[in-house]
DNA sequence: TATTATTCAGACAAACTTGTCCGTTTATAT
DNA sequence: ATATAAACGGACAAGTTTGTCTGAATAATA
């Protein structure tokens, strides 16, 4: 048996942990998810809080704030007014916009310009070995994050056809 | 090797970074590209060492020799030997491996089971509103990755049609 | 045998992401 | 006016990934 010595804190590692990265960020992945409820939930008369979002998605309230913050940022996505009965909203042309732009505004759609196996750049003249194979998969994920609108996902889950929280 | 933006400490940072995330980890990158590299240079009598390798496809150098004794693991991917002749090679049958091979000893293949909006689970019962469109795609990625052997990648880089460094 | 060149193993350091907190601002309601 | 309830914004804490270093083990060579 092995001595493992203490840490100031965070817990024991095994050093090699290598653990599995999904395809986007937490923050990318609570953004996406508060953005369909915002959309599913609110008007440009009915606005939702934070902490109905954060408990909808069930994330953690207050990382979900610094994410809204970014969302609305151009106010292009997701709007916000502040004070006693302020909250978030969409509005209906928002609604209408692709997933992909959220994507963009969270900086995230870097990912589809990237090379795979981590070359500098991806490019045609000197591609990596996995470069033709993966382009053509590539341009399907791009297609479907522009193709699907936000107000599409809305409406699956209106229907109870699908989810955006893990809880019961 | 690109140096990095080093910073005094934990000062200057915009906060609200939320860098973009690439497909997988920089180990798993550099993973790929190692066994591609020995793949082409290597056999059962002639190694490749960690200086050669780490120069080969532009990685940090210590950093890959934790990703080789990892990938050396099981002794069924890469082989390594000791001593002053020591280095790094793979059998035949290593090489006609699928990428994917690579993925699972990463840890990098859960990827694939995992909810594209970050669910605890990916499931058919209670899926998200991207499941049914983003699982054609998935299943594609997963098709790439277990078809493509490493052999296939090596041959392409030794024909020189494909790259594993950005360097000149 | 001594030297040299390699991998191995663990600790450590740096950078980044994720998550929490708290005081401030803003607008409404009492 | 005052209290209340919301978003805002900055600092900070915790956790993970990435990268570095050093000494030990190993095996060939001089
Ligand atoms: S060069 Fe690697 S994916 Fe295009
Ligand atoms: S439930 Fe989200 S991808 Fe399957």
């Amino acid at each position: 048996m092995k001595q493992k010595n203490l840490r100031p804190f965070g817990q024991q590692r095994e050093y090699t942990t290598f653990d599995t990265e999904p395809m986007f960020s937490k923050a990318t992945e609570y953004a996406i998810r508060a953005v369909i409820f915002i959309a599913q939930k609110s008007n440009s008369e009915t606005k939702v809080s934070l902490q109905e979002i954060a408990a909808a998605i069930d994330s953690p309230e207050f990382f979900t704030a610094k994410i809204l913050q970014k969302l609305s940022g151009k106010n292009v996505l997701i709007t916000s007014s502040r004070g006693r009965t302020g909250g978030f909203f969409m509005t209906d042309a928002a609604k209408k916009r692709p997933v992909m732009s959220v994507l963009e505004v969270m900086g995230e759609d870097e990912l589809f310009n990237k090379c795979v196996l981590g070359l500098d750049k991806c490019s045609e003249l000197k591609p990596c070995p996995m470069h033709h194979q993966y382009k053509t998969v590539k341009k399907n994920l791009i297609a479907l994050f522009e193709r699907k609108t936000i107000a599409q996902l809305a409406a699956e889950v209106n229907a109870g056809n699908s989810f955006i929280s893990s809880e019961s």
